[in-house]
DNA sequence: CAACAGTTCAACAAATCACTTGAATAGTTG
DNA sequence: CAACTATTCAAGTGATTTGTTGAACTGTTG
């Protein structure tokens, strides 16, 4: 024991669960699936890629135990192994967000402009809820409503929130919340609704950093 | 903005971090790193690798800001880039011991059979030092004692105990303690003083664990 | 400023990876 | 049990990664 060559071989065993997010598209699913179980041809559908594609990357997060399977009638769905591995794909955002370069400027690109965007705290909207002052509003599709939601929330996918604007209940603040810090439902939500007149901001971060 | 391009784009900077964790050799520069600061060709003696291939594996790890430099003469010292980056190993190691099923056999195949190593908890070791009846041991390289150790911990490289044993005080529990729970160090330590008669235990992790 | 130790670069072959296409499989429903 | 659907497998291609080797830097010291 103690010999190179055992060392070398655990360790790769390690770098295999940082290999397995090491990639683009696995780290989509991994971000999708924090949300909620999804079917494979889901995740091909939210990725833009081949089902055959997909499911290769599937196969491989499913080899180191980042994921889990269940059959439902003739579909499979697949969900993270553990809150573990939600919690270790938020430390690579967090440390990726702090220490390489250009990830401000990937951010920018694909959030926008934020500099105009109200931006309610977590703590923020604790109080508010308490004082019972706010709507808050889940704007993720409807299967990771369904998955988990901040209790009270009201659901409208941001794709269906021009029509059913006369839902949103008027003259009351409204927090909108999405997948998390790097989902641009919330932003367009909010921006949708400053445009017809109503006091939105987004919460600082999405529903699973609220969850844990 | 939101569209596919920049979201794709984005998630390969969140993966780049994951992928400089995503071989084994580089896993174990960051494992030697979270310990101290190292020049290359110490990392390279510690790896049994060339110099030019470890700074290859140090170069990539400085493209996506894990680790940083400082000069000292004529020596370049490789560190962690923060706390955050060793936390971020934590979670990888704590995942894959989770969730990789050859996991515990190539733990098994690297550390030997611990069944009959008494382990003392963080808390035990807490609790008796402030009764004050144990020696705790650092069996760690001198520098990475010198980067910090366990207050009050005695330095013994396990690589000299054998001919510095009458420096051991005897009489009373001895806790030595390494690099973390897949470090042989300790164990080894633990069964050379047990030979000689020593009450001697393992702490269960390292000394990182300790100071978090 | 020359010699030197330490570090990095460049070029290579072998291995691995991402994605595509098309076929095979397993489980479900009529 | 036959038709169907969702998923997986297998083979192929081009691009990337790995570890070597040897040469080229870089900053420090005598």
């Amino acid at each position: 024991m103690g010999d190179r060559a055992a060392k070398d071989a655990l360790f790769d065993g390690f770098a295999d669960v940082a290999r397995a997010l090491g990639n683009g598209r696995r780290a989509q699913i991994v971000d999708l699936l924090v949300q909620a179980e999804r079917s494979v041809d889901e995740i091909a559908g939210e990725l833009g890629q081949s089902v055959a594609n997909t499911s290769q990357h599937l196969q491989q997060l499913l080899r180191v135990g980042l994921v889990r399977t269940r059959r439902d009638g003739n579909r499979i769905y697949y969900s993270l192994a553990s809150e573990r591995v939600a919690q270790l794909w938020r430390v690579v955002r967090e440390v990726a967000s702090e220490h390489v370069e250009e990830l401000d400027d990937l951010a920018a690109a694909y959030l926008g402009d934020r500099s105009r965007l109200d931006i309610m705290t977590r703590d923020e909207l604790a109080e508010r809820l308490r004082a019972g002052d706010v709507v808050v509003l889940d704007v993720r599709p409807e299967p990771e409503f369904r998955a988990g939601h901040i209790a009270g929330a009201l659901s409208i996918p941001v794709a269906e929130l021009s029509s059913r604007l006369h839902q949103v209940p008027m003259g009351q603040q409204i927090v909108a919340y999405c997948r998390g810090p790097y989902c641009v439902y919330a932003d367009d939500a909010v921006r949708t609704l400053r445009r017809h007149g109503y006091p939105a901001a987004r919460l600082e971060d999405g529903y699973p950093e609220w969850a844990s």
